[in-house]
DNA sequence: GATGCGTGGAT
DNA sequence: TATCCAAGCAT
């Protein structure tokens, strides 16, 4: 290596470690007191980690802490039903979050002894842990080297430097990698996973992010322009196909209404009423409910309710049908009577709650 | 690599 | 009202 390369790299190792000091400094003066802010219990920063996936920080808050009251550790998780951890789920979303962490739990007792693995290859086994999260835990709680990217991460860093790659490209995740292993010599892992994260989330946001105060701002390029908000670059999301439904709540002459356990990907676990394809008008229902074995006392509609899924839409048209004990409908066999008490006790997702609301005005 | 997977808040 | 999201993961 030739003299003036090795001034090269000096100059850079200056850049880095320049860089990482004040990110780290500006870390410790502004960041958020979050809950799991106060530990280093790698239970508790998995469950925020989860949470924290495609969820706002205000949104997620009051699961973490009834979530951390009604399963302090793996072992209480566990045990837990699958019912109970859904309920204390349900409203979040993505619930395929909460059935990996149960699964998890579940093999850390039966493979770990309990114990939260340490191995980041390891961590990475284990359903809904992949490599963001793994690397989160293990810097934050452990102190390993470990670069985690997330969106926060990679939109900081692409506005840094104006990198023009999709920011879910293949590309983008390896140069956000390499730019956080080279800040990682010259912070604590735990301090520098962190510190990018929330730079993202208070400084450097999607919209209008306020470099006033941001400690890059004479270094980023993005800035430079002034045009920051270009970067990252998205692909544009293809617009929701919109789905109809007609929500049957049936109700029986001992006041149970009929429901069942999701077994679908969408909503899993989550109960739901009778939903029907398509909406119906009052005749249609009666007809439908009649040739599926049941005798209909009365009806009453609900009215309608539009749910804005990720990728799809509902459209719902409800009705409360009061009918004769049916338990020999050709509806579908999955459904059965739950009392009202059952009910109170049961994951509904948000998709159905005004169903929910219009149904405990009509039970009271 | 594209798609499926929820929800509520900001603009 | 319409759009864009917010600490990803699995397939």
């Amino acid at each position: 290596m030739s003299f003036n390369e090795k001034r090269e790299v000096r100059a850079a190792d200056q850049c880095l470690s320049r860089m990482a000091e004040m990110l780290s400094n500006w870390y410790h003066a502004n960041h958020r007191d979050l809950p799991w802010r106060h530990t280093k219990d790698p239970y508790a920063i998995w469950i925020s980690e989860i949470m924290a996936q495609q969820t706002r920080i205000s949104a997620l808050l009051p699961y973490y802490e009834r979530f951390m009251i009604r399963f302090p550790d793996i072992r209480s998780l566990a045990k837990a039903s699958m019912d109970d951890v859904l309920l204390v789920w349900a409203g979040l979303g993505y619930y395929k979050r909460a059935h990996n962490l149960h699964m998890s739990a579940k093999r850390m007792v039966e493979e770990y002894a309990g114990i939260f693995p340490r191995d980041v290859s390891v961590l990475q086994s284990f359903p809904g842990i992949g490599e963001y999260t793994a690397g989160a835990i293990a810097s934050i709680c452990y102190g390993l080297p470990t670069a985690a990217v997330d969106g926060n991460v990679k939109r900081v860093y692409a506005r840094l430097l104006a990198v023009d790659d999709e920011v879910n490209s293949k590309n983008m995740l390896t140069k956000s990698k390499q730019f956080v292993a080279s800040l990682m010599p010259y912070a604590e892992p735990s301090v520098l996973t962190q510190s990018l994260m929330e730079l993202g989330a208070l400084v450097c946001s999607p919209k209008r992010p306020k470099c006033q105060v941001c400690p890059f701002e004479k270094d980023c390029k993005a800035h430079d322009t002034g045009q920051e908000e270009t970067w990252p670059v998205k692909l544009k999301k293809p617009t929701q196909k919109t789905k109809y439904w007609t929500v049957l709540v049936i109700i029986n002459s001992t006041g149970d209404i009929l429901l069942r356990k999701r077994s679908e990907t969408l909503l899993q676990g989550l109960y739901q009423y009778v939903l029907c394809d398509g909406k119906l008008s009052d005749n249609e229902v009666m007809s439908t409910l009649e040739t599926s074995g049941f005798t209909v006392n009365s009806m009453k509609p609900l009215g309608k309710s539009r749910h804005l899924f990720t990728h799809l839409i509902w459209e719902m048209v409800g009705y409360v049908c009061y009918v004769d004990h049916a338990e020999e409908h050709s509806l579908c066999p999955e459904y059965s009577y739950y009392s009202r008490a059952q009910w109170e006790g049961l994951a509904f997702p948000t998709a159905l709650a005004y169903y929910n609301r219009q149904i405990s005005q009509f039970l009271e």
